[in-house]
DNA sequence: TTGTATGCGTTATCAA
DNA sequence: TTGATAACGCATACAA
């Protein structure tokens, strides 16, 4: 695949390579017939500059990384969407990792990103990330990193994440205003960022009601198969007139729980659930959802990050953009009696 | 973000670079105990080679770029997983790129991907390629690709694909097993591989048993906002008692359109999708579906673009592999009367 | 206004 | 067994 360089216009045009070169960056101190003969053959010829050379030579490589645990979850196929079309505007190419929820495999990540010479990465973090020692330094050595959706504490850093707390706050209060009483939380890992703020909103949202916590009505799910069913069941064990689910993956193995058991949604237990599930509506009952604003939190993620590659703005303190979520209350979902 | 080079350890070992170099990759004509020196020194600073001087040197990425009409689309999202994980295992990187269903953008997306000198390609058509000659001659020029699901009959070239006809025909003749007899059809736009496949099983199981194919039975749906809502309502004019829809999108349009029709489900009209929604046995009632192998598709297809690229058979004859469709029948979903 | 030389990190060729 | 040098494609400091 030998492609047109900048060599083959010098030769081709007896002239040398650093005229060439000048002649493409439309420097100034270069004849104007000169320039213009260049630029035709250039056009001619296709000629592209090859970004291998100039990463080599300038040291980046006008591309971001971007570690994600899945990418075949709607949440951040949609994050990601959004990531890719800032990129794409500003010149820039992304270049995808995913963790599958290793710590493992997110450190090697890290490591073929930084061997791989991004200008600059966007992470969230995987499920069985507790020690962030790999990420720690990366912006002292240069590399601008903003977390988005699973961010961490141990890093003082630029962050974009939902507003997770509002959201599972006024998911639970409005499960309580339609006369919930006995509201069971299926969350994800608990050392995660975005559990932690979850919980947190449900517990306010208890609080603020008068109802009182019961540990026994809050299950913390892994990743591995028939986790969340065995977790969704232990709940129901509990009674509840209400389950809350973190996630897509939450949602839909509590939907499927409940179907098997025949319990009826939402008279005997009412389900909302915090997620992007396209067909929500479609479901029977129609399910209630906090949905995050995933493209938005790519979209801003990696405008943030470009403006720190571009700008220099690395000095700048640290901040945390937090999107609010939406609840989206579909009808018959919430009613507990008709 | 200044990284060790073999510079660093040629200078703090006193010795040159090559040799530094040869004995990295462990070259036989080196004194071991050189090599435990440079190795061991190497190991200490975490010494790791510099893909970018290495692409520069060997005129390849050890990337492969990946070309998808959208990522968050839960089709492409997990064939992405599956070429990712492929291509981790084999040591290789994914540049992702979206044409967003543009021919235009996907043009675009052609032009980065060979100046980025990426190893291989693999591409699923836009919708909106008609044109392809962007991609002939890739192939000649050294540059392996391999079509996946979205593929053209004007390229001779690899292809996987799923087995689109066997899995309408599928699908018809469960319909008319359980008893329709007026089949609409919402299919994807009419030159795409897909579609015209996935007409043709239609058409065949229609004849297989004597059913009439009529044309106001079918309407092709681009990409607009409430195209599909608008095809599916002309098509329930034409008094249909099943609907085939041809993708997630339409399936799911398809749903929401008879819903808010209050048509019942299935008892007047039944609902097949050829989708790969994950939500669909939870729908009420449960969306029978023909569903597509995507990650194996996707798995697949990498496989083969690294064989092309590593063991340089690009001279092979060139092939088309086509995966099995899977047909699920969920409960409750077929049957016209209870 | 243009050309020459150098370097980015690495490997290969040739010489020692 | 090791070292010096050139080359990959490009940009730039310096020389002319």
């Amino acid at each position: 695949l030998h492609t047109v360089t900048i060599k083959d216009i010098a030769k081709a045009l007896n002239i040398s390579t650093s005229t060439v070169s000048r002649a493409l960056r439309d420097s100034y101190e270069i004849n104007p017939e000169t320039k213009r003969l260049v630029l035709e053959y250039a056009e001619k010829l296709n000629y592209r500059p090859n970004p291998i050379a100039l990463s080599l030579k300038e040291n980046r490589s006008r591309a971001i990384g971007v570690v994600v645990p899945e990418i075949d979850n709607y949440f951040f196929s949609q994050a990601i969407n959004g990531i890719e079309a800032i990129a794409y505007n500003r010149g820039y190419h992304v270049v995808i990792f995913q963790s599958h929820e290793s710590y493992e495999r997110e450190v090697v990540n890290i490591e073929h990103i930084i061997a791989r010479k991004v200008d600059g990465l966007l992470i969230s973090l995987s499920g069985h990330t507790t020690d962030v020692s790999h990420l720690k330094n990366l912006e002292e050595k240069g590399l601008p990193v903003v977390f988005f959706d699973r961010v961490t504490d141990d890093i003082d850093t630029h962050k974009v994440v939902a507003d997770n707390e509002e959201g599972a706050f006024k998911a639970v209060e409005h499960l309580i205003q339609t006369g919930r009483k006995r509201i069971a939380l299926a969350a994800s890992l608990p050392w995660l960022s975005i559990t932690q703020e979850r919980v947190a909103g449900y517990k306010a949202a208890l609080e603020k009601y008068g109802l009182t916590y019961d540990e026994n009505l809050i299950r913390y799910c892994d990743f591995t198969v028939g986790e969340a069913d065995k977790k969704v069941a232990e709940l129901l064990d509990q009674k509840p007139d209400a389950l809350f689910t973190a996630s897509d993956r939450l949602a839909l193995a509590c939907l499927a729980a409940l179907k098997i058991r025949k319990i009826d949604i939402p008279k005997e237990v009412a389900v909302l659930g915090f997620t992007n599930i396209k067909a929500a509506s479609l479901l029977s009952p129609p399910l209630s959802v906090v949905s995050q604003p995933a493209f938005e939190m790519g979209h801003t993620a990696a405008d943030l990050l470009l403006d720190l590659i571009e700008k220099k703005q690395r000095a700048l303190p640290f901040q945390t953009i937090k999107l609010s979520t939406e609840l989206i209350v579909r009808e018959s979902s919430q009613n507990k009696e008709p």
